[in-house]
DNA sequence: TCTGGGGTCCTAGGACCC
DNA sequence: TCTGGGGTCCTAGGACCC
């Protein structure tokens, strides 16, 4: 990513290693933008990469993964595609209708059934013909199928949600083990809102069972938090809600989400959050500077010999 | 591929209000 | 007592992405 900031600043990143450019307005073309890009990550890092180039996100999305999958044969992929001006369409026509952004397994069968395999026979319906089959999606569905996206480079995203989940290495069924992970979910949950300067409104439950039928509960919270003892508290709320005795559970994750930014409460009133918001922050500077098991709360212990 | 973890967005139904 | 329409908020689940 910093490779990437040296060509502009006018970075989006997608993910851990992919990112969008925006790279219009400076005075070298995107190609040989791309050819020095390459030869940097290569040189200075070892790392191998795909770029593609195009007129906008969508195709040059795209142009990268064709470029990539074409050229893993020959060991790593290290593939550069350019898409000229003009020839989005032409360009995506052949490609099977996964290759869209949003179409996955179960949109690429739907579209099959009405006989459309690739981007091009996509492109060919009319737009209502989509909307009535995919409703609100139909319509990115006929625009993307023609290579039109008009979506700008954007190089901040809020966050929305924070979670942490955790698959057991085998089903577990004993509650204080299942209690003790939500503790320790929502301590980490709660550690990232601090760190982000962020409160949640709301707490999200996860839960999986053994046949893999998941069940998600939520609850709003009076007031946004960051706290790990209010997030646990609502999250064993929900668990109780859903949980027998005894039920085996696969997977359990907490989250929060409507997000907004930390507010400096007014003590008056709430005395007591400001005190628990104040150990809280104790509690942290001292996991950072030691461990995450080298002070606990009373209440954690509970947990263990109720 | 018997299926990990962290996200986003959309839909649909119910509660509630005017 | 039953009726209308619209808007907002909340919850649950699912598709999809890397």
């Amino acid at each position: 990513m910093q490779r990437l900031r040296a060509v502009t600043p006018l970075v989006e990143q997608i993910s851990i290693d992919e990112a969008f450019l925006e790279v219009s307005d400076l005075p070298e073309s995107g190609e040989v933008l791309a050819r020095r890009l390459q030869a940097a990550i290569r040189d200075e890092l070892g790392l191998p990469c795909s770029l593609g180039i195009a007129t906008n996100k969508l195709v040059a999305k795209i142009a990268t993964d064709v470029g990539k999958a074409s050229s893993r044969s020959e060991g790593t992929p290290n593939a550069i595609t350019v898409v000229p001006p003009g020839e989005e369409a032409a360009f995506l026509a052949p490609l099977p209708t996964r290759a869209l952004w949003g179409v996955g397994p179960k949109t690429a069968t739907r579209l099959a059934e009405l006989g459309l395999r690739t981007i091009g026979d996509v492109a060919r319906q009319p737009e209502e013909y989509l909307v009535r089959h995919f409703g609100k999606f139909g319509r990115d569905l006929a625009r993307q199928a023609k290579g039109i996206d008009e979506r700008p480079v954007v190089t901040e995203h809020a966050v929305k949600s924070i979670s942490q989940e955790t698959t057991f290495a085998r089903d577990v069924s004993e509650r204080q083990v299942l209690l003790r992970t939500l503790r320790a979910q929502s301590e980490r949950v709660g550690r990232r809102l601090r760190r982000l300067r962020l409160h949640g409104g709301t707490v999200k439950l996860k839960v999986r069972k053994p046949d893999f039928t998941t069940l998600t509960r939520q609850a709003t919270l009076d007031q946004p938090t960051d706290q790990d003892a209010e997030i646990y508290a609502a999250a064993v709320k929900l668990f109780e809600g859903v949980w027998q005795v005894g039920q085996p559970v696969r997977l359990l994750g907490v989250g929060v989400s409507r997000l907004g930014s930390t507010v400096r409460q007014l003590s008056l009133w709430d005395t007591d959050r400001e005190r628990q918001s104040h150990l809280q922050a104790t509690l942290d500077t001292l996991r950072t500077r030691f461990s995450d098991r080298v002070i606990r709360r009373g209440s954690e212990l509970m947990d263990r010999n109720p």
